[in-house]
DNA sequence: AGCACGCCGACT
DNA sequence: GTCGGCGTGCTC
């Protein structure tokens, strides 16, 4: 028997699956989808089975070395879905598969220098490094010339060797736990035990009564019955009880604990929208639906309740969330419902954590995933419903190979498992919308909010106004009077400060000189913790100047409103306002983002004051003010979707305020008030705005009338670089339809990162059906030359960013 | 991606 | 002579 395994090596020429034999005591063992350790040239890596055939064709097979799973870790759908993925964003099949499985148990080998006799048989020099250790680590080893040679000629005498070592890093937690021996079972406990013995009596009468023949955690047994370790070791040693070890879990949410919210009454809006969902559940169909509901609709009880029926049928729920939405609230919603029968997967968990969440759906001990991004991978078998929340996230894009979109993989897996998707939103993005306006994804929609509240009045100031009247400040005047009124009445205000697309940036008032990174085309950004500038592309940084390097000005200075410069400003302004600012620089510790919250809602400050994450999610009764300091910072980027998130995120924002009983209102600074993103977000207007961007998107022949691929060149050479992506275009323009566009190349809007220069290609097209093939071609042809070279081609298919 | 192998200039 | 620089080609 062979298996024909996927490397784990990312490279174009190794994109192929290697032949190997199994040995006879692993035939029966090996099926596709485990992780196996294979010798591959001198030395050992991982790989993943991905077919066992009868034969081979290969002349000189060498043996699989090690089998690391028990059970495959990628299902044949997983399989399947890898290979899809792969052609489908022009990726490495490993770089698919590894993206599936959670990092802790991702493909990690060590080179080892490992000492074959006596430490006193090396050279000096060495024997330091040995420090009388048996083994080194290839990485410890100086890498100068001289450590080199010696190591090289110790290797030739034999007196050490180069191993690899594939670590496995998974680190179960187990601990020990007891389970009755057959003979308890079916006796009289008075028979086996000396009538004496309460104790041992009532740990198996516990046992018996408690445990169903199933193992029990000793600390468990201790703490209920109140005795101690000594009474269950004599029991052990008399044979009555058997001695175990319990795999574990950490589990991140172990100390909380989870209200179970009655149920609500579906309004009736929700029982319409909830019905063919139900329908397409029962019927095994797979149909897309776009769920539209209003901020405050009741989307997710629409989720829960489909989620229920779907685990009433033995079936599995993927349920996928912004990252930065997973907040406490939402989990303890889903853990309320559903208890144990949910895992969570999400960023902030540790590795060892993020592994065993995904053991409990690989062992099948969940049957609902609640998760980020990657967690429309979860391993289940029998998946009855995939739901997307916040639909329209630039988020669920993953920008690193894979760069696939998490939507799209749910969609995929939602036909191999004939299942309904639910795609929810306020704001659905205008790719979506206009699917559903053809028929492709059904439409459901939610126009009002659950408990009947207003959406609330928005207010639009024209900071330019503002500076005429001579007002400086970060705050116009009629916010600043919301927020005093706010803290007199005693209800709460966020504040939102949209930093993408403007950061905090120095420069001379003197000479305009600004800091720019010497390898990028990019201003450094200035990091108040540190005092440093810093480049966020290749991580460069130097020390804030006191003096203007070019001119030797004192008066250079740093600009651009970040989230403490507003904090300092508010405190000078309400002095009595309580402030909490959540960035990241204040939640980059773990658990901080909750606790921060959570005192927020127990109403220990006044005023949040956040970026990107307080955007979503956020469900306080007393907010009854938002206010979104600068309006139109991302409209100006190069992207021809500034428009649809700056109108996403303004009414996001505006959803924060007046979720309960208090009337809520929304103050909006801008220095555009009149356009059209703003004005329809003023209005609470989706569907005008949607028709209004949908003419703006014909005109420039961008999405949805037209998909979008872009094919990135960088190169240290400029000359180099336009060469080739010119030869690139013309290649592209040559093989494709003529409806297609290619646009370029062009300079990239970062021109250079990391010293190289980029250019860049779109391609707009309509139907393409080769497209895929021949960028793959393209991938493979530069391949050798990206490696020698220095060359560098990136392409991505669906584009989210066009840096 | 690694790594060996091989060819060529520089230096004990 | 041999050490070490880098270009080339292979990995079941």
């Amino acid at each position: 028997m062979y298996a024909r395994v996927i490397v784990d090596v990312a490279a174009g020429q190794i994109n192929k699956p290697f032949d190997y034999a199994i040995p006879d005591e692993l035939s029966h063992l090996i099926r596709p989808g485990m992780r196996v350790i294979v010798p591959f040239g001198p030395r050992k890596i991982q790989g993943f089975v991905w077919k066992v055939a009868e034969s081979t064709d290969v002349p000189n097979v060498k043996p699989i070395a090690d089998v690391l799973d028990p059970h495959p870790v990628l299902t044949s759908e997983l399989l399947e879905l890898g290979e899809w993925l792969a052609k489908e964003t022009v990726c490495f099949l490993i770089t698919a598969f590894q993206s599936m499985i959670p990092a802790a148990i991702r493909a990690k080998s060590k080179k080892i220098l490992q000492l074959n006799s006596e430490n006193d048989q090396l050279p000096p020099v060495l024997q330091v490094l040995f420090q009388g250790k048996h083994k080194v680590e290839w990485d410890k080893v100086p890498k100068e010339k001289g450590t080199l040679s010696l190591v090289k000629q110790a290797l030739e005498k034999n007196i050490m060797e180069v191993v690899y070592e594939v670590k496995d890093k998974t680190r179960k937690k187990t601990i020990p736990a007891v389970k009755l021996s057959r003979e308890v079972r079916d006796q009289s406990l008075l028979d086996v035990l000396d009538s004496r013995a309460k104790k041992q009596y009532a740990v198996l009468d516990y046992m018996r009564n408690h445990s169903d023949g199933k193992s029990v955690p000793i600390q468990r047994v201790m703490e209920d019955l109140a005795v101690t370790r000594q009474v269950i070791r004599t029991l052990i040693q008399k044979n009555l009880l058997i001695e175990e070890e319990l795999e574990s879990y950490r589990d991140p949410y172990e100390n909380r604990e989870f209200h179970t919210f009655p149920r609500p009454a579906l309004t009736e809006g929700q029982t319409n929208v909830l019905e063919p969902i139900v329908q397409s559940l029962e019927k095994k169909e797979h149909v897309p639906f776009l769920l539209r509901g209003v901020t405050g609709s009741g989307k997710t009880e629409i989720y829960l309740r489909a989620i229920e029926r779907v685990i009433k049928t033995g079936k599995e729920a993927i349920v996928l969330v912004p990252e930065i939405s997973l907040t406490p609230q939402m989990v303890e919603r889903f853990k309320g419902r559903f208890g144990s029968k949910v895992a969570v997967l999400h960023s902030a968990l540790s590795s060892g954590e993020k592994y065993d969440e995904w053991r409990k759906i690989h062992r099948k001990e969940v049957q609902v995933a609640v998760g980020a991004r990657s967690a429309v991978f979860a391993p289940f078998e029998n998946l009855g419903l995939l739901i997307i929340d916040e639909e329209h996230e630039g988020s669920y894009k993953q920008e690193d190979h894979p760069r696939y979109h998490a939507r799209q993989v749910a969609l995929w897996r939602g036909k191999y498992h004939g299942c309904p998707v639910i795609m929810g939103s306020a704001t659905p993005s205008l790719e979506s919308y206009a699917r559903a306006k053809r028929g492709v994804y059904r439409l459901l929609e939610l126009p009002e909010r659950v408990n009947n509240t207003a959406l609330p009045p928005v207010h639009i100031t024209d900071m330019r106004t503002e500076l005429k009247k001579g007002n400086r400040s970060v705050f116009s005047e009629i916010l600043l009077e919301k927020l005093k009124d706010r803290l007199q009445k005693n209800e709460q205000s966020v504040l939102f400060l949209n930093r993408r697309g403007y950061s905090t940036f120095i420069m001379c008032r003197d000479c305009g000189y600004t800091a720019e990174c010497p390898h990028c085309e990019i201003t450094l950004t200035y990091h108040h913790n540190d005092r440093k500038i810093k480049c966020h592309y290749c991580g460069y940084e130097e020390i804030l100047p006191s003096l203007c390097p070019e001119c030797h000005s004192d008066q250079i200075r740093f600009f651009g409103t970040g989230t403490q410069k507003v904090e300092q400003e508010l405190t000078k302004l309400l002095p009595e306002a309580r402030v909490i600012r959540m960035d990241v620089d204040t939640t980059s510790r773990k658990g901080s983002h909750e606790k921060l919250l959570t005192s927020f809602g127990r109403g220990e400050a006044d005023i949040l004051l956040g970026t990107q994450m307080i955007a979503k999610g956020l469900d306080f009764p007393k907010i009854t003010l938002a206010g979104i300091l600068a309006a139109d910072t991302m409209l100006h980027l190069p992207d021809f979707r500034a428009s649809e998130r700056t109108f996403q995120l303004l009414t996001q924002v505006s959803g924060r305020a007046g979720r309960d009983k208090l009337a809520g209102e929304v103050v909006i600074q801008t220095y555009t008030p009149d356009h059209y993103s703003i004005q329809y977000a003023k209005h609470h207007d989706y569907e005008a705005f949607m028709l209004e961007e949908m003419g703006q998107r014909k005109q420039g022949g961008y999405p949805p009338y037209y998909y979008l691929a872009l094919v990135t060149i960088a190169h240290e050479d400029v000359v180099q670089v336009m060469k080739t992506a010119e030869k690139i275009a013309s290649y592209l323009k040559n093989s494709l339809s003529p409806e297609t566009k290619v646009l370029g190349p062009t300079v990239s809007p970062i021109a250079r990162i990391k010293d190289r220069y980029r250019y860049q290609c779109m391609i707009k097209y309509r139907n393409e059906p080769n497209l895929t093939d021949i960028l793959n071609q393209i991938a493979a042809r530069y391949q050798k030359e990206m490696a020698a070279d220095k060359f560098f081609i990136s392409i991505d298919m669906n584009p989210q960013m066009f840096m």
